[in-house]
DNA sequence: AAAAATCTGTTGCGTATGCAACAAAAATAT
DNA sequence: ATATTTTTGTTGCATACGCAACAGATTTTT
């Protein structure tokens, strides 16, 4: 959090040095990029919202991952070989940074200072990425609806300091992320009115317990 | 894959030279660590298992981590600010690394290649569990157990390039990595057997379609 | 070799949740 | 300003799943 700025600064001010890398600006709907045999893409979210969507055998879609200013996706941190499609679909305009994996390892001519950055700036990227995946692992593993919920919101009231708050995407969303049928999300939030644990005016959340 | 074996030899050899380092053995049933307060806190598990436990508000305990070999864990890659207990048990006997998160971005005096070689290893590491945990967040997306176990064993046989394996932990144990009561995930292998899917004898499973 | 602990496999029950479908509200595009 | 698309909110239905409980098999400990 309190390099996000830091972070931010460095990835806009990147140019093309002994590191090669690529800028390109996606509109909404575009896909950015699909998870096929680009084994050693990384690829990192500048500007605006992408969804990672996956068909699987049945054709279902499924939203699997959301991605925001400054996350790092991509094939390399996929697991190969598995017989689903996935893609990255820009869900507003974006502009993405595009560079291989490798460059992170690579050393450079004469060890050049900005390489060095890079390869830190990445890392911490990369790690912040790794506590994203774990909040999102523990509100998973929660067994129903009702905890998935709780356990969310606990984490935005805690981010944000307070218990009330504006959801920071729509419901819908929200029932993707929490892996959650939309509709019986819509009915637990209903229960948990009524129950008097919290208080709701669309996307804005009041936490009405201790 | 292909760098398991050096990463692990690396890990083993490391000895405290700029980066300071602790090594310590843990018997069966010992805790590990906590995650409480520690903020730059990283473990590697050089040899055994153990399980990263939640108990939460209502005290129901789940295993929300499985590591073995090489995992790479600890409160600097978890959300700060959850108002759940999280420990780290030793499953059987381990061998543990401990080091503090500082040291991969920490410059050393002359830029010694132990320190660079180390942080590029850690580094490694880092982006294998990435690619760990969004494989168990593919698995954990799927809305009914059937879908989560056949995504299972679609990825260990696609890794053990065979129809037939026997499954890495107990039937206990993948109960908790898909995050499913367990006497409902036997009910469904059942199913699946009679339905002619899978045959399964214990833990040696065999998938029978295409 | 015996005792203790853990894991496997099965079943009955109740309900939480996925699914389908629809109307109204809100946001976005033209 | 109007049309179009997306989101929100609700409901009925069927069933998949969590939970509890138990016996037998297997593994681990002593």
């Amino acid at each position: 959090m309190q390099s996000d700025i830091e972070i931010s600064n460095f990835l806009k001010s990147i140019e093309t040095r002994c590191i090669k890398t690529t800028k390109r600006s996606f509109y909404k709907g575009e896909t950015i990029t699909t998870y096929l045999e680009k084994r050693n893409q990384l690829c990192i979210l500048l500007t605006g919202e992408a969804d990672l969507i996956r068909y699987d055998f049945n054709g279902n879609k499924t939203i699997i991952g959301q991605f925001t200013d400054n996350s790092i996706f991509g094939e390399a941190l996929y697991p190969a070989n598995t017989n689903n499609e996935l893609f990255v679909l820009a869900k507003t305009n974006c502009d993405v940074l595009f560079f291989s994996y490798d460059n992170l390892w690579v050393k450079c001519r004469q060890n050049c200072p900005f390489h060095k950055d890079f390869s830190e700036q990445i890392n911490k990227l990369i790690i912040s990425q790794v506590v994203e995946l774990n909040t999102r692992i523990e509100l998973l593993t929660k067994k129903n609806i009702r905890d998935k919920l709780l356990s969310y919101f606990d984490i935005i009231s805690r981010n944000r300091l307070s218990k009330k708050f504006t959801l920071p995407f729509t419901l819908t969303d929200l029932a993707d992320y929490l892996s959650v049928d939309r509709s019986a999300m819509m009915r637990e939030l209903s229960h948990l009115k009524e129950e008097g644990f919290i208080d709701k005016k669309g996307k804005k959340i009041t936490l009405l317990y201790n």
